[in-house]
DNA sequence: TGAGAAAATGAATAACCATTCAGTTTATGA
DNA sequence: TCATAAACTGAATGGTTATTCATTTTCTCA
């Protein structure tokens, strides 16, 4: 459960921690985590690879420790922009663009995140599950407030995380030949969550 | 560009080549591309590790038949599927239907395409500009016929994409403690598109 | 200043695994 | 039946890479 990492404690150390890191989250970025090795890591960093041993016990565990940094700086990302608004539609506005964002200055992220669901499938689901729950509660407390109607939340939950991922990957990856300005990507979005998608109500 | 696979003739052949196939597709599932060995494919598979590369240059070319293989099993289910429906509303309606059954009859598919985007990134860029392009196509005729409104077409089709390939994850997963019934999902997901989340218009 | 602790080094180790190939078995059809 | 081709075999090879450890350098504070 825990990633037994020894954190720094010195100044010195504490620089080699996080040369480490920078290091392995640039490379397991551009290359994937199996293609990059340990050596690759050391020597970006620049130090030796008998180093890197004195803070992580295993190539596996710096991933693991990597990936949990990151989802706390997403959640505390995406917190300190919703936190602010005070409509269910602000905040659902200021979340998908805080996301979008932040996938587009840290790219990283979005790769590690999902290249989970290969190294560490428990990983991943946490990761989902937890981040589930939270939106749920948030949208529970929307519908309390006669602020959004009365699906289920958790599904709901479920598709706005997709559109939000989604959405993210066209940014990261550039797919597409649209141009990937921020503010229409989110323009489009809320206005589809808003109006929805259709002109006539069909006989369904 | 090629897979460069020598596709066998005989009947013995082609049920080696299926074989290898199948063990492939459950071990890559199963345990990922970079856990799985070519000793394991060949062994579940009941044959020799030479006999492998009569039929597959390498492992890699291995995955990207598959990959292919897969997208093409995708396409034609959700096609077959959509094609029968007249209105947009039901071609979508069907689509997200098709695609979450399929992925739960076939959980392996799902993966094995999230994972390209770790052993091969173009495979994965191509497999989803791919499909957005035939999504949009979709999508402008809709427009054209006053059947939806005229949003961003290619953002919309990422924004759909997101939501079925989540809802898939959801089930595939099976991530949440609601029940995963595939009628509900798509109810929820197709009332979410058709009237949209909020009840009050805001002042945006 | 200097002794002990903390950090760092990098060559060596050991395991792993894709791929090869010389030889064997099985199928085909004349 | 038998000669040729097609399939198959699996031990051996070679390259890669995570991890170790004996040694050296740097830091700390009494």
């Amino acid at each position: 459960m825990e990633s037994m990492i020894k954190e720094p404690t010195t100044r010195n150390a504490i620089n080699t921690f996080h040369a480490i890191m920078d290091a392995a989250e640039e490379l397991f970025y551009k290359n994937g985590y199996h293609k990059t090795t340990v050596n690759n890591i050391t020597q970006r960093a620049g130090i030796a690879a008998g180093t890197f041993y004195l803070y992580f016990p295993s190539k596996l565990s710096l991933y693991k420790h990597l990936l949990i940094q990151m989802s706390h700086d997403i959640r505390r990302e995406i917190a300190a922009h919703v936190s602010v608004k005070t409509t269910r539609f602000e905040k659902e506005r200021e979340g998908i663009k805080a996301f979008i964002n932040l996938a587009r200055r840290r790219p990283h992220m979005y790769n590690i995140i999902w290249e989970s669901l290969y190294i560490d499938r428990e990983l991943f689901r946490d990761y989902y599950v937890s981040f589930a729950k939270r939106y749920v509660r948030g949208l529970d407390e929307a519908v309390k407030h006669g602020e959004i109607r009365a699906i289920d939340t958790e599904i709901v939950s479920y598709i706005l995380m997709g559109i939000t991922n989604f959405i993210g990957l066209k940014v990261v990856l550039d797919l597409g030949n649209q141009n990937n300005d921020v503010d229409h990507l989110v323009d489009v979005v809320m206005d589809l969550i808003k109006h929805g998608l259709f002109i006539t109500t069909p006989s369904t």
